[in-house]
RNA sequence: GCACCCGUAGCUCAGCUGGAUAGAGUGUUGCCCUCCGAAGGCAAAGGUCGCAGGUUCGAAUCCUGCCGGGUGCGCCA
């Protein structure tokens, strides 16, 4: 149940008895007002701006709008009153009945409830991490991660049908230095000294397993073979154990792809998407040889005019047209993109999501344009940027360096501060905005600490539904039977208070998943955390608002429906998140 | 030089795609533990929403121009 779209109900059925009634003209479209929290809680519990929105249309005066609705809104049975206020408000205070009533629908709805159903279906395609196969990840893919994995957790909840997907950039020379460093550690594991690991390769002892595995595999039979020969045989495993590796860091985050999507496999299998890609751009008059001008402000000896095969993605607003194919012939980087993304949508997808990281801003422009041009504009395609993290240890930045061996992967972050708050840190910032993150403070258990604090909130409603069960042996504690408790115990301010507040978050949800946002989320349970631990505060100050009511099982009851809607939003968010949430805090 | 992001309380940040007197945490100040978990709670003080224009019933939010900070900028991935 989203009381918002039920207020909004309210309101436009009352708009067209108007129009009916001739008060209003019958030809103006009523479908734009909304229902909104009036951000003054003394002016009601919701807002419309009806009035004002239509008054222009309708050729009236806000005001007279607002009187006709305001008699008509204030014959419904849940309004309690109505008030028609500044330039045409109209505010809204509902009966105590009215969300009373709701912890009843939200027990009812139990896992259901907040899960709107916004997407329709939509096939969504959401793709995140997307490290290359070269080596462990580090801190700075952590935080693009839990955003992306979050926001396909979110999007699913809202009824869109997501597909979370890794692309693997196995094909570019990357992974051919990465292979010429594995054959080393292969020689080394069969015995011969290797020496220093040359400029270039990659040094890490991450490599050394792997050198083991082809020396168990093969033996000495790729020792005295040219490259060409055991090239592409090292490649392939080498890149196999580094996307178990990978794998397995993600797991440690709870993150866990649908899809691993192989730049290779691109052109693989008797198949080019790549070449289809580029037909399908050719067929539209998007391609074309060409001389890229150079680039101002850059003082660069070395360039050079070459001709070579563009992409014209200045047609769809991006600075200059992009290189397809390098001077020797091959393909770009950018030319396996567009394949990938061209194969998304062979898939199907209508809706694309990349999380790309702040090093990648300038990518942007070209990626849209390509995707524009492929689908015809038909696709909706969003990219969320996630800008660096900057970690610290008790208020000292940490400096990160590869040569000094100081290098934090993302596994010593998850293994130093648990999985939980680190999820729930990267999303409590907006993405596109700098995050500091403090181990100190990630640990601590306070308030300042946004993650404990949520979870002591479910903890803490866990343990009084326990406590309640001792001290009523007769009490039944299942969501059915809470459901049916006598509701209308419920009517301290602040228990009404944290009732209104559950009752947005399908709202909540809406919004979050529309604007690809998943911070709302951890912000709002922050939120819901507050509302309970304060009313359970107020039982310190006045023994008659404690959630146990001392000999009176009907109070407790009904006291116990509220806090196990509570643990029940909090739950599905924090699910939703990624994040646990536990009966008991260690 | 160009593009993108950011600029909100002393500090760290929200602000629900344009709504009413801009909100949290932290810090400062003052109260509150015989009591369901004080790992807290209540209250006060704290603001030219970077600056200047514009759009309209109404702007922190949208547009333009400046100022300040960050990031990126031909064949790498």
């Amino acid at each position: 149940m989203n009381v918002f779209a039920h207020v909004e109900g309210l309101i436009r059925s009352s708009l067209s008895a108007m129009q009916a009634d001739g008060v209003l003209p019958a030809d103006i479209d009523i479908s734009g007002i909304e229902a909104e929290t009036p951000r003054d809680k003394t002016h009601g519990d919701f807002a419309t701006n009806a009035a004002m929105v239509l008054a222009k249309k309708a050729g009236m005066k806000p005001r007279d709008i607002a009187d006709e609705l305001k008699v008509r809104m204030e014959r419904f049975a849940d309004i309690e009153k109505v008030d028609v206020a500044g330039p045409g408000f109209l505010n809204m205070k509902f009966k105590p009945e009215f969300w009373q009533a709701m912890v009843g629908a939200i027990l009812e709805a139990g896992e259901l409830y907040g899960r709107v159903d916004v997407g329709h279906g939509t096939k969504t395609n959401v793709e995140y991490v997307s490290a290359n196969p070269t080596g462990p990840m580090h801190v700075g893919h952590c935080r693009g991660a839990v955003f992306g994995d979050a926001l396909a957790g979110l999007l699913k909840f809202a009824g869109y049908d997501v597909s979370r997907e890794y692309y693997i950039n196995d094909a570019g020379g990357q992974v051919d230095m990465l292979a010429r460093s594995a054959y080393l550690r292969y020689r080394e594991a069969l015995g011969e000294d290797i020496g220093e690991i040359p400029e270039g390769l990659y040094p890490g002892d991450y490599l050394v397993p792997v050198g083991d595995a082809l020396a168990a595999e093969f033996g000495d039979k790729l020792k005295e073979r040219d490259e060409a020969d055991w090239m592409p045989v090292v490649r392939a495993k080498a890149i196999e154990l580094m996307m178990v590796m990978i794998r397995e860091d993600l797991a440690a985050l709870n993150i866990h792809h649908d899809v691993f999507f192989s730049e290779a496999s691109l052109q693989a299998n008797g198949r080019d998407l790549i070449k289809e890609a580029i037909d399908e751009l050719k067929g539209k008059g998007l391609i074309y040889e060409g001389v890229l001008p150079k680039p101002k402000g850059h003082d660069d000896e070395e360039w050079e005019e070459r001709e070579q095969l563009l992409f014209r993605s200045t047609e769809f607003g991006d600075d200059v047209d992009r290189a397809i194919a390098k001077s020797d012939g091959s393909y770009t980087y950018f030319a396996g993109d567009i394949g990938y993304h061209y194969d998304k949508l062979q898939r199907g997808f209508t809706h694309l999501i990349n999380v790309f990281g702040a090093d990648h801003i300038g990518y942007i422009k070209r990626m849209k344009s390509a995707v524009a041009a492929l689908s015809d504009g038909m696709a909706e395609f969003d990219i969320k940027v996630c800008q660096l993290v900057k970690l610290y240890r008790g208020g000292e930045p940490v400096r990160m360096s590869k040569r000094a061996g100081t290098f934090v992967t993302l596994r010593d972050v998850v293994e130093e501060v648990g999985r939980d708050p680190v999820r729930f840190m990267m999303l409590y910032r907006k993405n596109d905005a700098p995050l500091d993150f403090d181990f100190a403070k990630v640990t601590e258990q306070s308030k300042d600490n946004p993650v404990f604090y949520v979870q002591y909130a479910h903890a803490r409603a866990a343990s009084v539904t326990r406590n309640a069960k001792e001290a009523f042996a007769e009490l039944d504690a299942s969501s059915d039977a809470l459901g049916g408790a006598d509701l209308s115990k419920l009517t301290d301010p602040g228990e009404i208070e944290l009732i209104k507040m559950l009752a947005t978050f399908p709202r909540l949800i809406e919004g979050a998943a529309r604007a690809h946002e998943p911070h709302r989320l951890a912000f709002y349970l922050y939120e819901v955390a507050n509302a309970l631990h304060s009313q359970w505060a107020r039982g310190n100050d006045s023994p008659h608002l404690r959630f146990i009511a001392q000999g009176d099982v009907g109070m407790t009851a009904a006291r116990l429906a509220m806090i196990a809607a509570t643990q029940q939003v909090i739950s599905s968010g924090l699910g939703v998140l990624g994040v646990e949430a536990p009966d008991a805090m260690r």
